[in-house]
DNA sequence: CTCCTGAATTAGTTGACACTAATTTAGAGA
DNA sequence: TCTCTAAATTAGTGTCAACTAATTCAGGAG
């Protein structure tokens, strides 16, 4: 169904980096936080509204993603407002977008 | 650290099919198989010795990628030849490839 | 038929994930 | 100071992921 290609061999010594990676994003509400931090700078509380999650767990998934140095953040009084710190989660995003937003998508709601 | 992009906006409604598809992939041995695939079809007993697997166990990787139709089987008399049936799976492997086998990598064994 | 081999399936175990609830920390204001 | 608020942390819980070991299934060879 796809044809042959030699050049994937390289991946392979990358598998386990490459896996990591990916399983920070494999999760839903993960995703829509990245997807709002692309669109720039936003507060947790802002991000608990966008992934419908607690304070808790949206401060245990920040966490998880700061601890692989996938997002900042920046601390402004009472606040902190996080982005997006490694260039490969945007990369990823769209190359998404490009695989499960398609025109037919976008079109859904056609007759 | 990244310049806002409103154009992911469109992954949000996607996010929970992409964080399941994304599951598939985040795991070494599952993407191990995969770039083994992308090379061209496998048996099962060549995907154990590549990944490093029992039988068993890469049987039960197989399942789950088969049930989410990332690959299919082949049966040849005793064997069963897999490969994969979603183009997505090359799509993401070559996108994982540039982000992972920069050429820095490739010199990584450099004086 | 019996036996063997490659693959799939099932049961059971272990550890990681993702939450809630409660607590703690840190900054701003009265 | 006391208090309130945003966020982080901790403890505890239920669910799921990934294996091993044992079994079953299916096809070929004798």
């Amino acid at each position: 169904m796809t044809s042959p290609d030699p050049q994937i061999q390289d991946l392979q010594s990358q598998a386990g980096e490459a896996a990591g990676f990916l399983k920070q994003l494999a999760n839903e509400k993960r995703l829509l936080i990245l997807c709002r931090l692309a669109m720039g700078e936003a507060t947790v509380g802002e991000l608990c509204e966008v992934a419908d999650l607690s304070q808790s767990a949206m401060s245990q998934h920040l966490a998880k993603m700061r601890s692989e140095k996938l997002v900042t953040g920046r601390k402004d009084g009472l606040q902190v407002h996080y982005s997006i710190a490694d260039p490969r989660c945007v990369g990823i995003l769209h190359h998404l977008k490009s695989q499960f937003c398609t025109a037919a998508d976008a079109l859904e709601g056609k007759a």
